[in-house]
Parts: C-alpha cells; sequence; structure tokens
DNA sequence: ACCACAACCTGGCCGC
DNA sequence: TGCGGCCAGGTTGTGG
C-alpha cells in the first residue's frame, strides 16, 4: 500500500520514539520477512545497537546504527510500523519486532506478509538499482525529459518501474498524469518537452501535497499512531471509477495496464 | 527492450 | 450463512 508519501509519513513519525534508541533483541515468526542475513546472525548483529537517523530511499526505510550498518525495511502492500510499550498485547499479524532499551517495541506488523527485511553494511546491495528521488534537486524537468526520450515505454508502467523513478506507486502515478493531462496510454518517447515539464511538476506537487497531508489511507494504511492519512480526499482519479472528473466532468473511466487498475480522465488527458 | 502474466499472501466485498 | 470469484497501495521472475 504505502507509496513515498506514505513511507515519508511513517519516517517521520518513527524518528521522535526511535532515533536515541538501543534495539535490544529481534523477534520473528515470519522467516521470509529476514531477507539477510540469517536470523542468527541478524539478531547477533542488530543486538545493542543504536539508531543514530532514519531516512527514507523511494519506498524503503532506513535505519543507520552505530557500527555503520544500516537496517532496512519495505513495507510492500500491507506493511506497518509502530512503537508501542512492550507489555501492551501483540496485534495480528505482527510478524518481526525489535525489542528496545527503553521497555518499548519497534513492531512490524503486515497483513500479506510481503513485507521485506534487511541488515547490511552497504545500503547499495538493497538500494543499487533505484532510480532518482522525485523530490531530489538532481531530479530535474529536463532530466526527466531526457530519460523519457531514451525509453520507448507506456508512461504509465514507466512510472511505476522503481529503476526508473524511485518511489512512485499505482495511486500517485495515475494522480501525476491526471494534474499533467497525459494519457497514460501515451510512449514515452512521444513527450515533448512542455509535456515532459508538465509531468515533472506534477509529480513534485503531488507527491509534497501527499506528505503534507500524512499519505492516503484507501484502505488499510495507517501512519505509525494508527491514525489515517488525509490524501484520499485530494484524489482527483484514483478509486472514482464512473464518478466526473473534478476539471472537466466527464467520467473517469478505470482500465487494466500491466495488471493494474489505471484511473484516466478520457476527457482532458490526451 | 518491452510486455504480459504468474507468484508471493491474506482479507474484504460482491453476487448467488 | 456459505462459497466462489475478484480485488488490493509492491516487487520479482519467466517466457514470448
Amino acid at each position: 500500500m504505502p507509496e513515498l508519501p506514505e513511507v515519508e509519513t511513517t519516517v517521520r513519525e518513527l524518528r521522535a520514539p526511535l532515533v536515541g534508541q538501543t534495539i535490544t533483541g529481534l523477534r520473528n515468526h515470519w522467516l521470509r520477512h529476514i531477507v539477510t542475513p540469517s536470523l542468527s546472525s541478524f539478531q547477533e548483529r542488530v543486538s545493542g545497537r543504536a539508531i543514530q537517523s532514519i531516512d527514507r530511499r523511494g519506498k524503503y526505510l532506513l535505519f543507520s546504527l552505530d557500527g555503520g550498518e544500516t537496517l532496512i525495511i519495505h513495507l510492500k502492500m500491507t506493511g506497518h510500523l509502530s512503537v508501542v510499550p512492550a507489555d501492551l498485547p501483540i496485534e495480528d499479524h505482527v510478524h518481526t519486532v525489535f525489542t528496545l532499551a527503553n521497555g518499548h517495541e519497534l513492531r512490524f506488523r503486515d497483513t500479506r506478509k510481503f513485507g521485506r527485511v534487511y541488515l547490511v553494511r552497504n545500503q547499495d546491495q538493497v538500494l543499487g538499482n533505484l532510480g532518482p528521488e522525485p523530490l531530489s534537486t538532481e531530479f530535474t524537468a529536463e532530466l526527466l525529459h531526457e530519460m523519457l526520450r531514451r525509453r520507448k515505454r507506456v508512461l504509465k508502467p514507466l512510472l511505476l518501474d522503481q529503476t526508473f523513478i524511485a518511489g512512485i506507486g499505482n495511486i500517485y502515478a495515475d494522480e501525476a498524469l491526471h494534474q499533467a493531462k497525459i494519457h497514460p496510454l501515451r510512449k514515452s518517447n512521444t513527450l515533448n518537452i512542455d509535456e515532459s515539464k508538465s509531468l515533472h511538476a506534477a509529480i513534485q506537487e503531488i507527491l509534497l501535497l501527499a506528505i503534507s497531508r500524512g499519505g492516503a489511507t484507501v484502505d488499510d494504511y495507517r501512519r505509525p499512531d494508527g491514525t489515517k492519512g488525509e490524501m484520499q480526499a485530494a484524489l482527483s482519479v484514483y478509486g472514482r471509477e464512473d464518478e466526473p472528473c473534478l476539471r472537466c466532468g466527464t467520467p473517469i473511466e478505470r482500465i487494466l495496464l500491466g495488471g493494474r487498475s489505471t484511473h484516466y480522465c478520457p476527457g482532458c488527458q490526451k
């Protein structure tokens, strides 16, 4: 579920309760959560380490530990992280837990069990193939235009490709294309510079707006404290099939593209 | 290089 | 009530 704005919201809200805290151990009830290293090695290497900072790259959360290793978590579709007192009854679907020296726990709840956890010395081992951060200064309209020009792919699936741009998912791809008035089936190399600039601006604006609203709770995404985001009320096309376009009144259509639901306005996305 | 599709999982919803 | 089918915010691997 979580895309860049939801992961960013989670990162920001985990900093206060976690930065400076020391991890004392790791409990795991679903081994496939743990990608690397082995569970026993993971437990040994993570215990006693202090969390120095928490950051985000694409949809990955990065916990920098003293000693130089990085704990990396991907929430995939249904992952959720919370920090609670260790004596609070365990919630359903909590499969991985990091215990803390202050009597609290970082709990990784994950209904569909797609989430993944890594402990690495070199982050590139996990993040090496990611495309540019869409909110970074190096991600300019000119760069996006050049990136689009070198490919000949349908736009919507290309925007979901994390090696192309990191962090965009199904909701915000649809929203950005609608805001830029570009049809999701357009081929990337057919955009002129003005269209690339519109798409670039739309991507940045929609992501920033979503972050400012704490992410979108479409189904079961929740902030770390359990509250919902506010972005779902500001979506223009995602989840609005058959409802009138807010810009031109044409009913929003939903098609299947690359196996993913794709929402667009046939009236103003040509 | 690009695309379609299956797989990984569980739960919610809809129609019968 | 029950059951089958379909859907879901993500990613990876396979085969054409």
